[in-house]
DNA sequence: ACATATAGTGGCTTACAGCCACTATTAAGT
DNA sequence: ACTTAATAGTGGCTGTAAGCCACTATATGT
């Protein structure tokens, strides 16, 4: 069915300030390992509400620029990390009459994973005062503004779920790497021990890495760096990492 | 940090229509099994924009009624169809200034689960036109409204990727069952034959159903009854069903 | 009683994760 | 030069849960 006369003359007459609709917002939790631990970006409100109050980074959608939702998720890490290319995933959205004190809200919730060699970059960017805290602290001792520590959790949920049955952590990691260093980043999120050959096999026989050619030297045996192969997405395994009990 | 003096000023003077703000709704997935197939709910739009055209059943937010998203979802469920307790998730949101002829549109989107004796009810609920169609056929050969094909296509690939390593099925039989019904709607979802002593095995290992000691009698050996048991939410395996090659 | 049909099981095979000890290769210390 | 420490990387067995398929069990219909 296309467009018939009564549909042109009904959306020419189409006012949106005529309906009460809810606040629309993206936030955002970008995480790197870092120190050993898994971090996530927060940020200190510089307006009202919640002046003052540590949050995670998002703000409204803009309707003149922003073309799509997964725009606005990526204008906004571009614009606290000055990250580009993220692995950048949906999480869900939350909406309530309560969680903003000005109007019923929504909230899309993302996280994104950026490797601990790209956050050099984030310094400059914005003069909002920004830091990374360890993920386990913000949600054992922090208190965020509005539901932010709700929906940090889902994040991380999701996060830690996912690194059971997928190649996820790859995107935490510099461009190349060991799979020691792999493996040590899996062990950060899932917060176990994996054991070394079991892991070793399920990288390489997933078949989405390649050897670089180089060697990464420290003060022991050199060990092999890898790629990651075609910058396809992300690897699912059939049945979840276990680790050693 | 509480409340200042400037938090309160702020919020007084603050008004949504100073904004633009995106139109924002929730659309759902309805499905259920029936006559052998994996259906989903239809809806003709009665009113502008795409009056005629088939669409998921959903609407904009009730900014004075809905405390919650969740409940908006179970609000629309309840008015097409008369079911009260679904199955229900959230799968993703949409957003984007050209999936809506009128405005910035959000959109978010739920699937809900509901079992083949609960669809009697939906008959006079509603004046509109509803029916149920095979999502194989919709996902084929029908246009639906706006973005609704590709909503529907992530709800579909949500579901039928989650029966791999879930127990999500049982939401779509009757409250009692056997198990080769339960097999037969894992098989319609997953488009392949299951093996069934390994599908008994592992349903019955979860520990998730139990006899209601009841048979279900037919023209052959009668089958035990089970039901769901504590009612609690759905089970992960931690392997996919793999089915015979 | 016997045929038919579906329910339900026994017991082997297969795939892949875990386990753990063994070998390999480097830098640093003497 | 040789030894030691340290981390990289592997061989080969064990364990778990899925697949396979033939077998038994229990009803109905004639």
């Amino acid at each position: 069915m296309t467009q018939d006369n009564s549909e042109i003359e009904y959306l020419q007459n189409y006012n949106v300030h005529d309906y009460q609709v809810p606040l629309t917002s993206v936030d955002m939790s970008i995480f790197t390992v870092r120190e050993g631990t898994l971090q996530v970006l927060l940020v200190k409100r510089a307006e009202h509400p919640a002046l003052g109050q540590w949050a995670l980074p998002g703000g409204f959608i803009d309707i003149e620029n922003d073309p799509t939702l997964d725009y606005t998720a990526k204008r906004k890490l571009k614009e606290k990390t000055g990250v580009d290319t993220p692995y950048l995933e949906q999480v869900a959205t939350f909406g309530s009459a309560t969680r903003d004190p000005r109007h019923w809200s929504v909230t899309v919730a993302y996280f994104a994973l950026i490797n601990s060699s790209s956050i050099q970059l984030k310094k400059s960017v914005s003069s909002e005062e920004v830091v990374w805290v360890p993920v386990k602290e913000v949600v054992n001792n922090y208190s965020l503004a509005f539901d932010h520590q709700h929906i940090l959790n889902a994040c991380y949920q999701r996060l830690q779920g996912k690194v059971q049955y997928t190649s996820l952590p790859i995107h935490l990691v510099p461009d190349s790497f060991t799979l020691t260093e792999l493996q040590a980043t899996f062990e950060i999120i899932l917060e176990k021990k994996v054991e070394k050959k079991s892991f070793r096999r399920r990288i390489l026989d997933a078949n989405i890495i390649e050897e670089t050619g180089e060697m990464r030297v420290g003060s022991s045996r050199p060990a092999k760096l890898y790629r990651l192969k075609n910058d396809s997405s992300s690897h699912y395994f059939t049945r979840n990492i276990e680790g050693p009990r």
